[in-house]
DNA sequence: CATGGGTCCTGAGTGC
DNA sequence: TGCACTCAGGACCCAT
């Protein structure tokens, strides 16, 4: 699922692509994806392409822009007419597009398409002024961003306000910009945590920890272009490299490589949470598990 | 205000 | 083989 380290990699193939050209026609298959009106950015230069969290803004010369939040399994994919560059031998997704995932079509101005696909059709777009995006249900709840705001300090207040269990907290987007299932995991994990302790009680030296954690697993998941956990694919049509480097998430039943305890599957806020029983202890602090 | 549950949707997985 | 059924999941909306 497309978390911050994703969302990230497909905003740089975007800005790589789309960055000085323009949108000549936009075809919305699935009128449900599509909000505003689309003649605002048509024959309009793109300026820039942002990232705030897991969502998505691309700026147009004319002030206005397009958000997009792709969910769980959306996907943009580019595909140059001119040359096969980001043809993918193994995918090949390129030359089979569009396909029945496809909802919206951009032609662009060079006469190349960037399709946008969802299988779920989670995802969104939407047309709006480019001052109106942090006016947004989405924009206006977002938490500090990891790289850039979240500071140990930052961190250890938002902890220390919650009574919530410390997966459900990572996963706030109004608390914390960017992580989802994947990261929160992961983090948690490589931190000692377990996933159900109380945010509050958890100690300085692991809420430092986790901080620590939590960057370097983002970090790590950038530099290997995302995870490709089930649609994830980049601009290029290629998949990320750190599904081969998860220790908890989604190995319930497989031995931890560290310790070689099964690890543990549980819900927690209602979404699939994976950990080693015994490289994450449960403590005194826990909250009470749900199933 | 904070929190928890239902909802959207479809492919994958399960049981017979 | 195939059919009926259940489930996962990010953010939004609503109820408490």
């Amino acid at each position: 699922m497309p978390e911050l380290p994703e969302v990230e990699t497909i905003r740089r193939g975007l800005e790589k692509y789309l960055l000085g050209i323009s949108i000549a026609d936009i075809e919305v298959r699935l009128i449900k994806m599509f909000e505003g009106k689309k003649e605002d950015i048509i024959d309009q230069k793109i300026v820039g392409v942002r990232r705030f969290g897991k969502g998505l803004v691309i700026d147009f010369e004319n002030k206005k822009s397009m958000v997009a939040h792709v969910k769980m399994t959306g996907q943009f994919i580019y595909k140059g007419v001119q040359s096969f560059q980001n043809f993918h031998p193994q995918i090949g997704i390129a030359n089979e597009l569009p396909n029945k995932w496809t909802h919206i079509i951009f032609s662009l101005g060079n006469g190349d398409v960037l399709y946008y696909n969802d299988i779920r059709q989670f995802g969104w777009l939407k047309v709006c002024a480019t001052d109106d995006v942090h006016s947004l249900t989405f924009f206006k709840n977002l938490g500090p961003e990891p790289f850039r705001d979240l500071t140990v300090e930052v961190f250890r207040n938002i902890l220390q306000e919650s009574k919530r269990p410390i997966k459900t907290l990572l996963m706030d987007q109004s608390k914390i910009s960017g992580v989802g299932n994947i990261y929160a995991n992961e983090a948690l994990f490589k931190a000692g945590v377990h996933p159900a302790s109380l945010s509050s009680e958890i100690t300085n030296k692991k809420v430092k920890k986790l901080h620590d954690s939590l960057l370097e697993v983002l970090i790590q998941g950038l530099e290997l272009g995302g995870a490709s956990d089930v649609n994830y694919l980049n601009v290029d049509g290629k998949t990320g490299g750190f599904q081969h480097h998860f220790k908890v998430y989604r190995r319930d039943g497989k031995e931890c490589f560290y310790c070689q305890s099964l690890i543990k599957r549980i819900v927690i806020g209602g979404r699939g949470t994976f950990y080693c029983p015994r490289c994450q202890k449960e403590k005194a602090a826990v909250v009470k598990k749900k199933k």
